[in-house]
RNA sequence: GGGGGCGUAGUUAAGUUGGUUAUAACGUCGGCCUGUCACGCCGAAGGUCGCGGGUUCGAGUCCCGUCGCUCCCGCCA
C-alpha cells in the first residue's frame, strides 16, 4: 500500500500555512487559481477548500520545477512540494491570510489538467445562475459556496450534538410512503410490484414521528429530506431539509424553550450572534394586525395602523363606502419618505396591485402640510389624527389602502417590506427572532367551500376553545407555533391531538368522513387508542436557517445541488424520459406526451 | 395557471431613430518581462445576436410565437 499520490503526500492545507511553519518542507495539493509569469519568476496562487497560498517557482534554484510551473493554467490540479518561506517585508500581502509566507517550489506534478472553465472560479463571479448550475461542481469551488456548505454542516452537527445532549434519539423514517390528502401536492413513485399503485415521497415525517411517540421514544429528531411538488420561490425548493422533532410529555412552553435553546446555540456557535431568550411571542392576530402577515419582520417599525375610524368621516367616497361595507382603511408611515417622488409613490400602486389592491393612496408631510391627492377630502383635525395614529412627522410619507381586511393586510404587509428594503430602512446584519402563537385552528377555503386546517389536521385545539369546535370553529385557536426570524418562517409545529375522540371531531369539522379517515389514517387512529401520550413537535427548515446564517439571498446558495424554478436540474438534466420497457414494467402508459 | 425582468464572442456587458465590417472588459492563444498578487507591455483568434416565423430594400433593434433563466401572485397544512 502506498501512502503517496504521484510521489507526493499532502502535509498542509493551503489556507492554514503561516509563519510558524516556515523553514519546513511541506506539500500542498489543490487547484491553480492564478498564474503570474514574470518571465523569470513564476507565481501561482494555489487554492484548496481552506484558502489560497502563493507558490513561487524560481528558474535559477529550481529549473525543473520552474519549467513545469510555467505551463500551469487556471484550475489545473497539482501537487507541490517545497520549503515554506517568510516573505520579505515589502512583498507581504496584507489582503491574504497567508500573505506573510510563500512556498518555494522544489517538486511539482500536474495531477490533472483542466480545460478553460466556462467562468472564472472566484467569489466576484458575474456568471449567470444558469451557467453556474450547469457546472455546479465548478461553482462549488468558489470560496463563498464552500463557506456556505461548511456552515450548513456545522449547523447540522451542532443540532445533532445539542439534541443528543438533551436525550433525543435520531430515527429514520421511510422515504417511500403513503400519499396524504390536504396540503401540498405529493411527488409520486410508481410501484412495480403493485401496478397502478404509488408511493408518495414525504412532505414531512409527520405521522411517523407521532407514532414514534406512541412507541415511547419520548424525544425524537431527524435531519430529513422532505418533498413538495409545488411551484418554487427564492426560499422554496422541491426537496428541502428539515430538522424534524417530536416530544412526549411536554407542554407548548416546554417545547418553545427547548427549541429556543437549539436555535440560540446554532446562531452563537456558527456566526457568534446572541439571540436573546426567551424569544418574544406574538399572537397571530397581532401579527396580522400590525405587520399584515403571519411572519412579521420585526427588524424595523413602520407598523400597520387602522385608520378606519378617522377616515370614515372624510368626504372621500372610497373611504366612506369601504367602511360602510365592512372593509377597513389601514396605512403605515414611511420614515423620511417625503424624499420619494410623486412617481415613485404612484408606482407603489402597481406593486400592491398583485395583491388585489385596486388603488394606493399616499400623503407626504412637508413644511406646507399635506401633499396628497386626498388632502382636500380631509379636515385639519382628521389629518392631525392620522399623523398621530401613524407617528407621522415632517419629512415622512404615509400610504393607505382601503378594502377587505385580508387584501389590505396582504398588500400593506408586502409593501412594508418592499419600501423598507428600497429605502434601506431594514437594518443589515441584525437578527430579530420571535414566536408567532395562537394561530386559528381552521380557516375557510373559498374554492372548496369548507373549513381546512391552518397547520395540519393533527394539531391540538386550545383546551379553552374545545367547546367552540362545533359552535364557532373559526374562533378556535390552535396550540400551534411558528418561529420567525427576519420575516422568514424558519420553523413551525404544534401540540398534537392524542385523543381519538378529539381527532375525530377535527376530521368532522373539515368534512373528512369516518370512512376517509379510516382509509387514509386508520393506523394513526388505531394507534391513538393504545395509550398515546400527550405529545407535540416542530420542524425547522435547515435550508432557510443556513440561508439566514450565511446571509444568502437564495436558498440555492446553501444547497449543494439545487434545482431551477421549474424544478429542473441543469447539470443532470433531471427529470428525464424513461424507456418504454421501464414504463411497461410499471404498467404505465403515457398520454398526450410527445417524445 | 397569471404578471414583471433577462437572453449579443468562452464569460459579463454596450449596441442610438431599423442602415457600411456588431463594440469593450475579463478569459483564451502567441511574443516579451526575475518580486508579482486585478502583474505589466505588444499582438491575434474568437459571433447561429436563445430558437422559429413575420414586417421591411435592409432587423441585434419593430411585431407574433416559442424555449430557457429569474422575481412575484396563485399555490405551498
Amino acid at each position: 500500500m502506498s501512502s503517496q499520490i504521484a510521489g507526493f503526500k499532502r502535509t498542509h492545507y493551503c489556507g492554514n500555512v503561516g509563519l510558524p511553519d516556515c523553514g519546513k518542507m511541506i506539500t500542498l495539493m489543490g487547484w491553480v487559481q492564478k498564474r503570474r509569469d514574470l518571465g523569470g519568476l513564476v507565481f501561482v496562487d494555489l487554492r484548496d477548500r481552506s484558502g489560497i497560498c502563493q507558490v513561487v517557482f524560481n528558474p535559477e534554484t529550481e529549473p525543473e520545477a520552474h519549467s513545469t510551473g510555467g505551463t500551469l493554467k487556471m484550475e489545473y490540479c497539482i501537487a507541490v512540494e517545497g520549503e515554506l518561506n517568510p516573505r520579505p517585508k515589502e512583498m507581504q500581502n496584507p489582503n491574504m491570510t497567508t500573505g506573510q509566507v510563500e512556498l518555494a517550489a522544489k517538486r511539482i506534478v500536474i495531477l490533472n489538467e483542466a480545460k478553460t472553465t466556462p467562468f472564472v472560479i472566484e467569489d466576484a463571479t458575474d456568471a449567470t445562475e444558469l451557467l453556474r448550475l450547469k457546472y455546479r461542481y465548478l461553482d462549488l469551488r468558489r470560496p463563498a459556496l464552500q463557506r456556505n456548505l461548511i456552515l450548513r454542516h456545522k449547523a447540522a452537527f451542532i443540532t445533532r450534538r445539542f439534541l443528543d445532549s438533551k436525550g433525543f434519539v435520531e430515527v429514520e423514517t421511510p422515504v417511500l410512503t403513503k400519499s396524504t390528502p390536504e396540503g401540498a401536492r405529493d411527488y409520486l413513485v410508481p410501484s412495480r410490484v403493485f401496478p397502478g399503485k404509488f408511493y408518495a415521497l414525504p412532505q414531512s415525517p409527520q405521522l411517523f414521528k407521532q407514532l414514534l411517540m406512541i412507541s415511547g421514544f419520548d424525544r425524537y429528531f431527524q435531519i430529513v429530506k422532505c418533498f413538495r411538488d409545488e411551484d418554487l420561490r427564492a426560499d422554496r425548493q422541491p426537496e428541502f431539509t428539515q430538522i424534524d422533532m417530536e416530544f412526549s410529555f411536554m407542554t407548548r412552553d416546554d417545547i418553545l424553550e427547548l427549541c429556543e435553546g437549539l436555535i440560540r446555540t446554532m446562531f452563537k456557535e456558527t456566526i457568534g450572534v446572541d439571540l436573546p431568550v426567551p424569544l418574544p411571542r406574538m399572537s397571530y392576530d397581532e401579527a396580522m394586525d400590525l405587520y399584515g402577515v403571519d411572519r412579521p419582520d420585526t427588524r424595523f417599525e413602520m407598523l400597520l395602523k387602522d385608520v378606519s375610524d378617522i377616515l370614515k368621516d372624510s368626504t372621500f367616497k372610497v373611504f366612506t363606502s369601504t367602511v360602510e361595507s365592512g372593509g377597513v382603511i389601514k396605512g403605515f408611515v414611511i420614515k423620511g419618505g417625503s424624499i420619494m417622488s410623486r412617481k415613485e409613490l404612484d408606482d407603489l400602486g402597481g406593486f400592491v396591485a398583485d395583491f388585489g389592491a385596486k388603488g394606493l393612496l399616499w400623503a407626504k408631510l412637508g413644511d406646507d402640510g399635506w401633499q396628497s391627492s386626498i388632502a382636500k377630502y380631509l379636515s385639519d383635525d382628521q389629518k392631525k389624527a392620522v399623523e398621530v395614529r401613524l407617528g407621522m412627522e415632517k419629512g415622512d410619507a404615509a400610504v393607505f389602502i382601503a378594502g377587505h381586511s385580508s387584501m389590505v393586510n396582504a398588500s400593506l404587509g408586502a409593501l412594508r417590506l418592499h419600501v423598507g428594503a428600497k429605502l434601506g430602512l431594514i437594518p443589515e446584519g441584525k437578527f430579530s427572532a420571535l414566536w408567532v402563537v395562537d394561530f386559528p385552528l381552521f380557516e375557510y377555503n373559498e374554492e372548496e367551500k369548507r373549513l381546512v386546517a391552518v397547520h395540519h389536521m393533527f394539531t391540538a385545539p386550545n383546551e379553552a376553545d374545545l367547546g367552540l369546535i362545533d359552535t364557532d370553529p373559526l374562533k378556535v385557536r390552535a396550540q400551534a407555533y411558528d418561529m420567525v426570524i427576519n420575516g422568514s418562517e424558519v420553523g413551525g409545529g404544534s401540540v398534537r391531538i392524542h385523543r381519538r375522540d378529539i381527532q375525530q371531531k377535527v376530521f368532522n369539522s373539515i368534512g373528512f368522513t369516518e370512512e376517509e379517515a379510516k382509509t387514509k389514517f386508520g393506523f394513526l387512529l388505531d394507534a391513538l387508542e393504545f395509550g398515546a401520550p400527550p405529545h407535540g413537535g416542530i420542524a425547522f427548515g435547515l435550508d432557510r436557517l443556513v440561508m439566514l446564517l450565511a446571509g444568502a439571498s437564495s436558498l440555492r446558495d446553501v444547497i449543494a445541488f439545487p434545482k431551477t424554478q421549474k424544478a429542473y436540474c441543469q447539470m443532470t438534466d433531471a427529470p428525464s424520459e424513461v424507456n418504454t420497457a421501464q414504463l411497461a414494467e410499471l404498467g404505465i402508459k403515457l398520454l398526450d406526451v410527445e417524445l
